[in-house]
DNA sequence: CGGGAGGTTGAGTAGTATCAAATGAAGTGG
DNA sequence: CCACTTCATTTGATACTACTCAACCTCCCG
């Protein structure tokens, strides 16, 4: 049984995406937005890969995606994953650069697609969305660079502490705790930037220290407190 | 005997940072630059500090900076090394935030404090500028990026071989290969991201192995081609 | 019911960190 | 200028984290 998507409309794309940025005119978010340039990608599906020419960004409407660099060895290294409202890839449109990240779908996503042009003109024409644009990049930038420092610092068990601590306030617990985000082992292994097997083997800990449980690739958080104090905040 | 230094003119000082940033009208500069704002720091001297208040950002004129974050345990990771030309401390600015790094003299530097108030002002008022930064962030924010993958997947050993050749990059290496940037073995680790005694090891490895040589604080690339290929780049 | 992907567990080990101690270099003050 | 202090560097010994490899299990999908 396909399940039918209804994909939303110009109005409700616009409205969402004026919650995040603000002060837009009319004319501005019919720049933006294109009904023929709004869709549905299910779990694993590819929006960009690293090194591909750059023809615009993408402003995620409603799902998760995540965004990462291949290692020399082919491994992905998960830099942040993104959610209903975040705007992605317009960094490469700035500096006019291929794509320096990949980006697959990890929750059935709603993405638009927003032309090189029609961002470009809008950075270039509204002084207030820019500006928001570069705190948005600098706030990132800061982020990037705290994870370099528990990267180089921390031990793994600390970051996958930390990770699952990130995951719930970005994405929130449902009402049994459990997280309401789905990861195979591996990619958590990748955000955490670790090793499959270490993440299996340090959650299985978790699980007899009752800090968390297990079920399935549900991860239900009992005891927060322990585990933010483990993740060395 | 106390050297007498001679810090730079309004003129020169404002024809270095028309150098990097573009575009720039005379009331632009007169607006960012005052004579009682440049002062000279001499090695080991502190700029600002993780937590501190931000007041303005700061213009490097001469000279080599590192810029830090200090981790759970007191031990620093260096996220860059700032040279002529660059601009510190923006961000902060920007997101009217407390600083977030903190920042010392690697080598005597003639640093410009630049207020709040007048970059700020040049942001709003001259796109080209605000865009000319979004850009540099947005570079810093790849390079970032870059690292976490380097440092979640290489060896210490193949870290270490990159961080040397990023340094050539960015500093240059005079007449005898000698690396135009002089570092503590704790520096070097802090930059890489690991123990200075491993630092220590493996730099003497890279001598055994006829990579580099060393004579105390200076570091000799005599053979960058094989220690690219080290850095698995 | 077979195949494939993801998950789990165990054993062995390479790579690094940590700790301790000795040496060397640089700066201070009498 | 020398004795003294302090900091940086080096080397050795040891411990341990986390990776790799291999085998096996489990679940789901067609």
């Amino acid at each position: 049984m396909i399940r039918h998507i209804q994909l939303p409309t110009f109005n409700e794309l616009t409205k969402e995406f004026s919650k995040y940025f603000k002060n837009l005119s009319e004319s501005d978010l019919n720049l933006l937005f294109w009904e023929e340039d709004v869709h549905y990608f299910k779990r694993g599906s590819e929006i960009y890969s690293e090194g591909d020419k750059t023809r615009g960004c993408y402003f995620l409407y409603s799902g998760i995606l995540k965004v990462f660099k291949t290692g020399t060895e082919g491994k992905a290294q998960i830099i942040k994953f993104a959610k209903s409202g975040d705007l992605i890839g317009f960094r490469s449109v700035l500096n006019q650069e291929r794509a320096c990240t990949s980006t697959k779908v990890v929750f059935d996503a709603v993405v638009c697609f927003i032309p090189e042009k029609s961002i470009t003109k809008l950075i270039h024409s509204n002084s207030h969305f820019a500006l928001e644009l570069m705190r948005l990049t600098c706030k990132e930038l800061d982020e990037a660079n705290k994870f370099i420092t528990d990267l180089s610092q921390k031990t793994v068990r600390e970051r996958l502490a930390e990770v699952l601590i990130h995951l719930k306030n970005r994405f929130g617990i449902d009402s049994e705790n459990s997280l309401n985000i789905i990861l195979t082992r591996q990619e958590l292994a990748n955000m955490v930037g670790t090793a499959t097997e270490s993440v299996i083997r340090l959650l299985s800990e978790f699980r007899k220290d009752r800090l968390l449980e297990l079920n399935g690739k549900k991860i239900i958080l009992t005891n927060v407190k322990e585990l933010t104090k483990l993740a060395n905040l």
